[in-house]
DNA sequence: TTGTAGGCGTTATCAA
DNA sequence: TTGATAACGCCTACAA
């Protein structure tokens, strides 16, 4: 392995020159840094990460932490995180299961960006508590050295419900999400208040945000009543397009006895016949305000929380 | 931050000894080894990696290197690499874009998977002939460092091909990938070789791999002819789902105006209406291989290169 | 069984 | 403008 000792041999110089040099510090001659910069390229120097990163205590990389790589949903988030990075210099490892979760306190990255329910929020207070930076998009955590990028999940559902009162809706069916997500709980909360305040009758349904669990949801549903057109708010894509499904072998039409809205506007939902209606973001701009607010954080600046807001968009599936 | 010279003077024993405490050696005694791992989780002790890695020269990491994050098409794989990964101790993170790629020569990880045509070869190789360790799931490249985990893209071919003939298939229309790519490249061969075998007419349409590029080439392809059905073989998924959405704007039917094969198997293809007939292979089995591969290659072992095999899976928009 | 001390490749503080 | 040299936190002969 070629280090900087044996490029300050081959320049008779010492290895601080060499350092200097490399690292574009004025303390050293025009002629000189060119001097050793070429040798440095014709030996193929490459600097060790390890030990720049023991002495400098910072490796410019954010870790973004998901639950599993699965969801065709992460593509824009991580391209926006990745974009809004790239900005300051920093770099991006996706990162996934508990081990790597130790990459925080190791300081192999300066930084964290959090989606990931498996992360236990006890572990993330730690981690914040010695120090640590992040940014997380799962969660309410008051800390200093934590800042929260969450979506308007009241806002979105809102408009939703909105949706189905405009429509003279007499009753609503809610296929929720997990009982202990944090946007389940939201969609949920503002779901039911807004309901509330029209008068419109409604009846819960448990999911769990998976296709599988909407597809149960809708056998629920549809052996419950002889009603139809059945009204129905699935709090993400996933579960609505579960309820395809079990439209598809039941011989129930979406957007005549089904009508359907879903949440995060996934581009599955553009393709299904009759496209799903659904709540939309732009994951996009999630990723760069995580980015840019995570950079702040680890440059001991200060961030404030943001809230990512929503929009209706139109389908078939509720015409 | 707390290192081992703290744990030693609470313990009142030297910094070696509780090395080798922490690093579980026989070289001292059950008891003490317990009283300084106590100490040491009591004073919330983490080691600093990069302290640890110059020391060792290896991090247990390995990087997956993808051309972006876009796809629903890699969360498969990415499992599969992780869970064989998983088995050995190793951990894994995903990357993409040129900077990242330094993480190989800078040693910030052991070895590295690629599926990124992006990553020039001629770097690949340059990182091999420094001693790192990779493999490859995108090219083909002979080193004693590299190995190879391809799909078999001519057997895949020739299953579409054959499904053609079977259905006495005229002519056929052949949706191609990028030109440089190996995959697409290895398409286009086996499609022509077994077409020509069989002396069926066809002409090529260029494509991308990506969406849009399916959606031009379903223009130029039906304003081609008046001739219906139209037969066409996709080289990918995506190209394929890019016809679907030509024909529904303008009033072709995928299944009896077209009948449409694709390559990949991506989920998304089993929610189109009629369900896209498609070639299939286990991404998860495929990112297994990769792993065991690449650890092999990494404790210094040799490693074979191996094909991921194909087979056919039937769809509505191929009668 | 434990302690001493040198070294991993860089950076950064002093002197020269 | 350059050069010695001491860290950075951990591992590991070698010595005791």
């Amino acid at each position: 392995m070629v280090g900087i000792k044996d490029i300050a041999k081959k320049a008779g110089v010492s290895i601080s020159t060499v350092s200097y040099a490399l690292n574009d510090s004025p303390k050293v001659t025009e002629e000189t840094r060119e001097r050793i910069k070429a040798i440095a390229r014709e030996l193929n120097y490459i600097p060790n990460m390890a030990a720049r990163t023991l002495k400098r205590r910072q490796t410019n990389i954010i870790a973004v932490y998901l639950t599993d790589y699965a969801g065709s949903f992460y593509g824009e988030l991580l391209d926006g995180i990745k974009k809004g990075l790239q900005v300051y210099g920093y770099e991006m490892i996706v990162c996934s299961g508990s081990k790597s979760q130790l990459f925080i306190p190791e300081k192999m990255v300066d930084g964290a960006i959090v989606l990931d329910w498996t992360f236990k929020s006890e572990d993330i207070i730690k981690f914040a508590n010695r120090g640590h930076h992040m940014v997380v998009l799962d969660r309410i955590i008051e800390h200093p050295n934590i800042c929260k990028i969450l979506l308007d999940n009241k806002g979105g559902s809102t408009l939703a419900i909105e949706q189905l009162v405009s429509r003279h809706t007499k009753k609503v069916y809610l296929i929720t999400g997990p009982k202990n997500g944090h946007d389940s709980q939201e969609r949920l909360k503002a779901s039911e208040k807004e309901l509330n305040r029209y008068g419109i009758d409604y009846e819960l349904i448990p999911g769990d945000f998976t296709e599988p669990s909407g597809y149960d949801a809708a056998r629920k549903i549809f052996s419950d009543t002889k009603d139809r057109p059945i009204s129905i708010f699935a709090f993400n894509d996933e579960m609505a397009i579960g309820v395809y499904s079990y439209a598809d072998k039941h011989a129930e039409v979406i957007g005549a006895d089904v009508r359907l809205i879903g949440f995060d506007n996934m581009q599955l939902g553009s393709f299904l016949k009759p496209r799903l209606a659904t709540i939309s973001y732009s994951k996009y701009r999630w990723g760069m305000v995580a980015a840019e607010k995570i950079v702040r954080l680890v440059k001991g600046k200060k961030a404030e929380d943001e809230l990512i807001y929503t929009s209706f968009v139109a389908g078939k599936s509720f015409p």
